[in-house]
DNA sequence: TACAGCATGTCCGAAAACGGCGAGCCCGAA
DNA sequence: TTCGGGCTCGCCGTTTTCGGACATGCTGTA
């Protein structure tokens, strides 16, 4: 286990469950905000939370909400207070990622050098895999320079069907 | 884009376009000397040159001259400093080339037994398609061996006409 | 503190594919 | 028989593709 989720285990307030095209989606929030994502089966899942509160937490519901209305097509960024556990380095690139529009992707080298460590390519490709908040933090948009799909925690289905969602989205605000 | 005309892009110091019956041809000079004429359209076209002087540089000027002179029916062989980029076989090829006089044709076999690669035949084909001054370098002059005109980066109607131009030429010399 | 493990990217060499051919062979038509 | 057309195959430099070998920074574990 590692210490992100751990972390997250321990100061977890409450928690629900959120159905998605993809497979249910375990939501996690701390006093501060939301502070994870996990789809069933996916890598690094904590497994079992001991959260007191459920799913009527008022965090969580908008949330759920803003997941509805992403999955239905809106392109919207989320807008929702977040709680990143994880080192200094680590923020800096979910921090990246947060920065990468919907339908637009990046390269790990592209966030590698957008944070100032142009070198520290795999390094990125290791803090990525450890996003603890999928799809809000859009770490499935990072692809290999060569535009591969390369990995997805989550498994890299997923991350093709949610890349050619937000394509699709794109591509629509274009033609209108 | 193969390494041919890169490195005349990279190396060109002025361009100009020269209107031939056949169609404007692109003219690129380096330092050192003439290093491309391409027809519109033609295979392995440059593209954009990114050259700082225009049609006033004197070498291209002296360059339009003769191609004017040329396709007014003068068959004098062209004199200008030439600047071919490529690779030492290619460099062989486009020599032998410029030995062959007006009015006259070779075939690749022929070419490749003067250059001394007699097995050489396709091999010349290809660095024949790859000359970078169409005309000057009388790359139309080569022909099958049964006469055919097989191929020609700027559409084989130029070849013919090209040919026809040269033969007629010839013709007149040896009827006056 | 040391070390192994990665959702990478780059470089280099080897191998294969690709031509603006031509010689040799087979086959059918005069 | 002769001639010509069409097909196959070997030829060789160049380009493209592919695969393996590195360099590399951070993190979790021992």
């Amino acid at each position: 286990m590692n210490l992100t989720t751990d972390s997250i285990r321990r100061a977890c307030t409450a928690q629900a469950i959120f159905d998605t095209p993809l497979g249910p989606l375990l939501l996690a929030r701390t006093q501060s905000g939301l502070a994870g994502a996990w789809f069933d089966g996916q890598k690094h899942h904590p497994g079992e939370l001991d959260a007191d509160q459920g799913p009527d937490d008022p965090l969580l519901q908008r949330a759920a909400a803003q997941l509805r209305r992403y999955f239905d097509g809106d392109a919207a960024p989320f807008a929702l207070p977040l709680d990143l556990h994880g080192s200094p380095f680590q923020r800096a690139v979910w921090d990246a990622l947060l920065c990468i529009p919907a339908g637009a992707t990046r390269s790990y080298g592209e966030i590698a050098r957008a944070i100032g460590s142009p070198q520290a390519v795999r390094a990125v490709g290791a803090a990525v895999g450890r996003n603890p908040l999928s799809v809000i933090v859009p770490c499935h948009r990072v692809v290999g320079s060569d535009g591969a799909l390369t990995g997805y925690a989550g498994g890299i289905e997923r991350k093709r069907a949610l890349l050619t969602l937000e394509h699709s989205l794109a591509h629509e605000r274009k033609s209108a």
